[in-house]
DNA sequence: TTGTAGGCGTTATCAA
DNA sequence: TTGATAACGCCTACAA
């Protein structure tokens, strides 16, 4: 549409200009010039400079491809995630990308669509890519992790986050998912709430577990029996979050608290609650799990707790960086827990300090 | 904690196998195995047979960085993107690799957060890694485009998308905001809105301009002569959306709509207009722009425009395909507009189909 | 249908 | 301090 710029003849295709190019044109080996552009010690700092020289003035890339050929190790990571969308992957893989080119290192990404088969061709593409070492959540299918026993056979370093495998014999990186419930029943409990029900998640995901246990944790610690009516299973959409709701405000001793484990079932149960007439969070208070933009727009605001996303992917590379480092060296399989963030908004906030509460204990 | 299985006693660190190596245990030479692995014509069945079984014993992995180094050229495709967080970044990169993975490439990805600096040191990465072509979303920071003029030289091919540079001699995959603000306006009229507000965004931005110019088209078509005063120019920020509404309320003649420019001043003029008793959509209609997640939760529910993310990604992948086949084939620079979808919710859908509405003109 | 040999660009080893 | 040379693993004329 615009103006019709200065537009280049034809793309001149120029060549990429190699270490052989420089050798010749300054009548020295190549063994001269890699020497120089890699600041190895037996080198003149006249040649030195003459070589940087004329490298800069052709504008010299150095092909990665040789070098890693060469060296048996390329300057790439793998990372294998089930998806890249919604909040939490993203997050993980911006935290990872920062984390390794700081490093330098740089990251081929690969999805496997929740997809065992999928995330099994995705291990093979990058061992084939010759990766320096691999980062996977592991995809909704995968039952068995005896796909990562080649990885692992071919010595190239392994690091699990959020999605991991049982055991302590593989590195990891997760969430503490018991803490996250735990600090959030605390919290609910230190606003006055008597009464805590829970909205859980799929209990054969180690996420939602982690969190159930941390709540009766919390209750177990401030002397309270656990009432089963309380805990309502949920496949944690907004719409089962309200059913329950709906549900929990039958009871003939209703609810004054809701820990739902995750936002989206604490988003339906706060509008399902208001719709009834109750106040949030006077009449009831709740809290969700995973920090969602939207916990930040809805009235009130909805206390959460963060998953650390970003730091989950640092520490993921850290973990990576540590073992690949170790070389050949015995390593042993390390696990970092993260420790979640409650992140306390007007949702559970109770106006009055509501410690003299305690009084009339159920 | 769990139980300690049987742990391999050492990670005994098995080699890759080579061509050279299926080569000497069958007694033939190489050109043999690469024919019978690449399924070349020349090979005969039972001889493939042997190898392709040898190869699977053995569980032969193609090492792509020695075939890339051959061949001058990797199954790879660089991205630059600003960072990888929100919504549409991830769902563009998602739309990507999706498209790229189904090709037979995979995808190395950088962040230049912002910063153009970070964009040519990614561009140099990129070339390093002799990928075979690259997909970039330029930086904020970048005002001139010169650093790409030698991806260009190299012959790579190169294609923009969402901020792209002026000018019809780069390929670009963008979406078209002007429809996008032509229907959204356009749909507002058709409920029976009359004096329509836009919050605009920064000017200097292509996509916010492009946005104001599909709403005046709209209301040019329609026969209506803008109303300055019912620009409001903002940040885009949900803070000075509430701060726009607040402004436009107070005017003798009200809008009886809002299309913003986004869906975070959107929401933030929602808001202020319920805070101030107006009802929405029946006093007040508002559309947004962008289709976060958010709008399906607030209520009423947000029109809004959603952009295409994925769809962009894969668009920008066939472009870039087709780039890379035509090979030294002089290729025309091609420019991909992505026609928005209008979703129409609540907070813009008025009970009455409003066409005799028409009849109280302003 | 199969084999031989050279080279892609870099680095490591050895000798000068 | 520098240079010659041989790999790294794969591909592809060309020859047999």
């Amino acid at each position: 549409m615009a103006s019709r710029k200065k537009q280049a003849p034809v793309p001149a295709s120029t060549n990429p200009v190699s270490m052989a190019d420089l050798a010749r044109e300054l009548g020295v080996s190549m063994t001269t010039i890699s020497r120089a552009l890699s600041d190895h010690h037996s080198i003149g700092p006249a040649m030195k400079q003459k070589v940087l020289k004329l490298a800069k003035k052709y504008n010299y890339q150095p092909n990665r491809l040789a070098s890693a050929l060469r060296k048996g190790k390329s300057q790439l990571i793998g990372i294998i995630v089930p998806y890249i969308e919604g909040r939490f992957f993203p997050s993980v893989v911006h935290g990872i990308e920062t984390a390794a080119s700081r490093a330098g290192y740089n990251v081929i990404i690969c999805q496997s669509n929740e997809d065992v088969d999928q995330e099994r061709r995705n291990l093979d593409i990058l061992l084939s890519a010759q990766v320096a070492g691999i980062l996977v959540s592991m995809s909704r299918t995968t039952l068995e992790a005896d796909h990562f026993e080649t990885v692992r056979g071919r010595g190239l370093p392994l690091v699990f986050f959020d999605r991991v495998p049982e055991g302590d014999n593989v590195n990891a990186v997760v969430l503490d998912d018991q803490e996250g419930g735990y600090v959030s029943t605390r919290h609910l409990l230190s606003q006055g709430a008597r009464r805590i029900a829970h909205l859980a998640g799929p209990q054969h995901l180690n996420i939602y577990k982690n969190r159930l246990q941390g709540y009766r944790q919390a209750l177990h610690e401030a002397g309270m029996a656990p009432d089963e009516q309380l805990i309502v299973h949920t496949d944690m959409s907004q719409e089962q979050g309200a059913a329950a709701m709906r549900q929990l405000l039958a009871l003939p001793a209703p609810p004054d608290a809701v820990f739902a484990a995750g936002d989206y079932s604490a988003l339906g149960a706060m509008q399902e609650a208001r719709r009834q007439g109750r106040r949030v969070p006077q009449d009831v208070s709740i809290s969700g799990f995973s920090n969602e933009a939207f916990t930040l727009i809805t009235e009130p605001t909805l206390t959460t707790v963060d998953q650390r996303c970003e730091e989950m992917g640092q520490a993921a590379v850290r973990l990576l960086l540590d073992v690949i480092e170790a070389g050949t060296a015995p390593f042993t399989p390390r696990q970092v827990a993260l420790r979640p963030e409650l992140l306390v908004r007007g949702s559970s906030v109770r106006a009055a300090k509501a410690e003299p509460a305690a009084a009339h204990l159920s």
